[in-house]
RNA sequence: GCCCGGGUGGCGGAAUUGGUUUACGCGUACGACUCAAAAUCGUAUGAGAGCAAUCUCGUGUGGGUUCGAGUCCCACCCCGGGCACCA
């Protein structure tokens, strides 16, 4: 036999299984339906690498071991090709995005299918692609004409030098990432959609998935539901009460007796409102201007030196006990969550407490904290007069009038109750989500389908005329106006309005790159259909999508996003179950050698073709499973890569030794239903490692053991091999005779009975510590164990003259002296 | 700053979820084969002490719970992901 040579064997296998095409999903077959997805990838210029390839391999295992189990599994591949890194890429290097595009598909599409997997590609998609964009455009409509989508004046962050709006991650220490200019803040009307109309059922809802709960978490701390009051505070000017009043939004009502100060954002509508009562207006607006100069992430993030500035003139009530109090303007409180105002309570807010302290504001103590969490470190310490830290937690009301002695949690109640009473307060709910700003100002995204008309406003494009398709022009750089580039392009803008055949504009922003890859998975099950989205039944028969892996880093966007399209999909009668994915897994990235981010910058990238070049798909699919947990990211090793090939050169080795062998012995059928038992257990939890090493381990007791390896098990290990290095076993599977794909045998069952060992080795400990151990039946009686035990030279080495206080036994494991 | 993860040999990691720490792979050293090298095969490989049997220590740091802690609890340190216009 020849020695193993990927390059001449994986082409061959590959244009096999192209050919007969067994990787097409069937719909509406009897068999039951498993649709396992990947998220699709971004077609970059950079190409494929292997962070790409790694889910791919796995996801691929896991669809052809379920293919053998008799499902018929859809595995599909797309390409989600709108957004600002192709457009980005097309400015530079003078190509234009769509045939920027049209390029980078190719290449992907070349190197993705050098791996194997077992994709169907007869299903393949591409969200610029106008027959797929009507419909995310119609989905836009959709959402239009429910009132989900809405126009509004947004600040954004704006290069004065570029004349482009900017993302937060092209901000860099404040500057534009491009030029190097100052970045600074401008109001745009963007479009909006309302995300926050379904929080609570995006919390609610993940009861009904399967997804790891760190993605739950984050999803649920992202939407940040928190119930609380809002509190009027009457604003003052030196001479009397105005009519003006500032609403804060507070989770702990029960401190009100505590507020010695209020905060307001920079963005607060009372100062203008305000500005002839205020003193130090111009001081105001010159901190007001500061603070537009920093991004949001930068102004939560001083917290330490928290600035803030007395706005004079003015005084609030607390309308608790009348006192009158400072009002600040401090860029730490947003105008975007809650009032964008605060009630300061420095003795019980960190935050309140830091800027208390340096703005030297009174503090006053009001939770006194339940008699069980002083012992440690009373949270507040009065020393030389002065508190140490804020005390955030809960327990007994002081100096907080007929309040009291109460218990916090009751003193929230009745405190709300008394402000609701006088009308100056009552309870809400805040979310830390808002709305998804849905507007570009980008060439490279769908064309937003709406038509601006002087007469009738905003007018939906007819369904009819959908797609709005993008037109192809030469002009798609930025265009400095803050416009986008579709906005110079007269005969594509002035239409006739649709619904008066008046002069009118079309809109001209177009959507992010989410806008296509909400939905992407629904067209997978019918994706050349032209009179709808979807066929329903094929929605109905293929979803919800039942395994969908991809990063974590996509928990609050991306996944998030789909999952309220969907729902809005649901509620609308076009989706049929409220969640769009029944499990999720996770991967992490994968890391350059040096522990960096793989970056063409770093030159550090892997491409995954030299890898297949060198060592063949089936090496660098195994190894990618082998390196290390899937869920969290791992430095790429070259040196990792050669043991791998090294295992598949065994067992092409293993091969050529015992394939004329007849019968396998006793303990190589019992080695090889242990293995298949951890395959099937650890594919499941997605412990894709220990299932390379659990078939290292068996080809090595293999080796050592050749002439027990028969037939019939050489042919079980191939199978079992198959959905991780579908090559070499389809070519060996071939050798030993064989005329049908290896890929449609069935999956091997194992046999429970031959699981359990007779034999066990007993742990012994003294005192916890193991001592000795020995080989005893696996029934062993706890008073057998005893017996043995006492009767060992080392543990009567260690007992000696010690009283034995206690005997622990567990059995099939362990027995501990205890003296 | 906030939210979510992670920290185990020289390195990537394993550990049936409270019960033999370091499986599997890499690397390294020695040996076999070879004129030689590579490849391959074999042996060893957490640290310290000892001729040895063996003993002590050891899962980021400090404390706690337990017969027993990598695993549970408290405090801290370090690293990674996310923070809304990258996808």
């Amino acid at each position: 036999m020849e020695n193993y040579n990927p390059q001449k064997i994986e082409p061959k296998w590959q244009k096999y299984w192209e050919e007969s095409g067994f990787y097409r999903a069937e719909d509406f077959s009897k068999k039951k339906k498993q649709y396992i997805l990947i998220e699709f990838p971004y077609p970059s210029g950079d190409g494929l690498h292997v962070g790409h390839t790694r889910p791919y391999a796995a996801l691929d295992a896991i669809s052809r071991k379920k293919r053998m189990e008799g499902f018929n599994v859809l595995y599909p591949i797309g390409w989600d090709a709108f957004g600002l890194p192709t457009e980005n890429y097309a400015i530079k290097k003078r190509i234009h995005p769509q045939i920027a595009t049209e390029k980078n598909i190719a290449n992907f599409k070349k190197q993705i299918k050098n791996l194997g997997l077992s994709f169907d590609w007869s299903r393949e998609i591409n969200t610029t692609d106008p027959k797929y964009y009507k419909w995310t455009q119609w989905i836009f409509l959709k959402l239009f004409e429910k009132g989900l989508a809405y126009q509004a004046e947004i600040p954004v962050n704006w290069c004065p030098s570029c004349k482009i709006g900017l993302a937060n991650e092209e901000v860099v220490n404040g500057k534009c990432e491009r030029c190097g200019a100052e970045v600074g803040e401008k109001t745009l009307k963007q479009w909006m959609i309302k995300i926050t109309a379904y929080a609570d059922r995006l919390i609610d809802d993940l009861k009904k998935v399967d997804y790891p709960e760190k993605v739950k978490i984050q999803q649920i701390n992202w939407i940040g539901r928190s119930e609380g009051v809002l509190i009027k505070f009457q604003v003052k000017d030196l001479k009397s009460k105005t009519d003006e009043e500032i609403e804060v939004f507070t989770t702990r009502p029960d401190t009100l007796f505590g507020c010695t100060y209020l905060v307001v954002a920079p963005e607060h509508p009372i100062i203008e409102k305000l500005k002839p009562q205020i003193k130090n207006y111009r001081f105001i607006e010159d901190y007001i201007e500061k603070s537009k100069r920093k991004s949001e992430r930068e102004r939560i993030s001083e917290i330490k030196e928290k600035s803030g500035a007395e706005i004079k003139g003015i005084k609030a009530v607390n309308p608790v006990n009348n006192r009158e109090i400072p009002i600040f303007a401090a860029d730490y409180v947003l105008s975007s969550y809650g009032t964008g105002a605060i009630m300061a309570v420095p003795c019980h807010d960190q935050r309140d407490f830091d800027f208390a302290k340096k703005y030297n504001l009174p503090m006053i103590e009001v939770i006194k904290p339940y008699e069980e969490e002083l012992p440690k470190e009373a949270p507040i310490v009065v020393s030389n007069g002065s508190f140490r830290k804020a005390y955030e937690g809960e327990g007994v009301l002081i100096s907080s009038g007929r309040f009291d002695g109460l218990d916090s949690k009751i003193a929230k109640e009745r405190i709300t109750e008394f402000l609701a009473k006088r009308n100056l307060g009552r309870k809400t709910i805040c979310y830390k989500l808002r709305d998804w700003i849905f507007s570009r100002q980008h060439y490279w995204g769908e064309p937003i389908p709406i038509i601006h008309c002087e007469k009738c406003g905003k007018v939906p494009v007819p369904e009819k005329d959908l797609p709005v398709e993008l037109p192809y022009i030469e002009k798609y750089q930025p265009t400095g106006t803050g416009e986008s580039p579709l906005a110079t392009i007269s005969e594509w803008v002035n239409v006739k309005c649709p619904q008066c055949a008046g002069p009118a504009k079309r809109e001209t922003d177009t959507m992010p790159n989410w806008a296509g890859s909400n939905w992407y998975f629904m067209r997978y099950t019918d994706p050349k259909n032209d009179k709808s989205l979807a066929d329903k039944n094929k929605l109905k028969y293929w979803l919800p999508v039942d395994w969908y892996n991809g990063g974590f880093e996509h928990t609050t966007l991306h996944l998030l996003y789909s999952r309220f399209i969907y729902k809005f999909l649901f509620d609308i009668d076009i989706a049929l179950q409220p969640e769009p994915y029944k499990r999720r897994t996770s991967h992490g990235i994968v890391l350059a050698e040096d522990g960096r981010k793989m970056s063409k910058s770093f030159g550090n990238v892997i491409n995954p073709d030299d890898i297949i070049k060198e060592y063949g798909a089936d090496t660098l699919r195994l190894y990618e499973m082998f390196m290390g947990p899937f869920d969290q990211a791992i430095s790429w090793s070259t040196q990792g890569v050669k043991g791998v090939f090294r295992f598949l050169e065994k067992v092409w080795k293993l091969f050529s030794d015992c394939q004329n062998n007849k019968k396998s012995s006793k303990s190589a059928i019992k080695e090889i239903n242990k293995l298949n038992k951890k395959i099937d257990n650890d594919l499941e939890a997605t412990k894709f490692n220990t299932i390379v090493a659990a078939f290292m381990e068996f080809i090595n007791f293999a080796l050592e053991n050749k002439p027990e390896i028969g037939r019939d098990t050489l042919k079980k290990t191939l199978i079992l091999l198959s959905p991780f290095a579908p090559h070499i076993t389809e070519e060996l599977w071939h050798q030993m005779g064989h005329e049908e794909s290896i890929h449609k045998q069935s999956w091997p069952k194992y046999d429970k009975k031959l699981l359990k060992e007779k034999i066990i080795t007993l742990v012994i400990q003294v005192n916890g510590k193991v001592r000795d151990k020995v080989e005893v039946d696996a029934n062993i009686s706890e008073e057998e164990a005893k017996k043995l035990t006492l009767e060992r030279e080392k543990v009567k080495r260690w007992i000696e003259g010690k009283r034995i206080k206690k005997v622990i036994f567990v059995p099939g494991k362990l027995i501990n002296i205890v003296i």
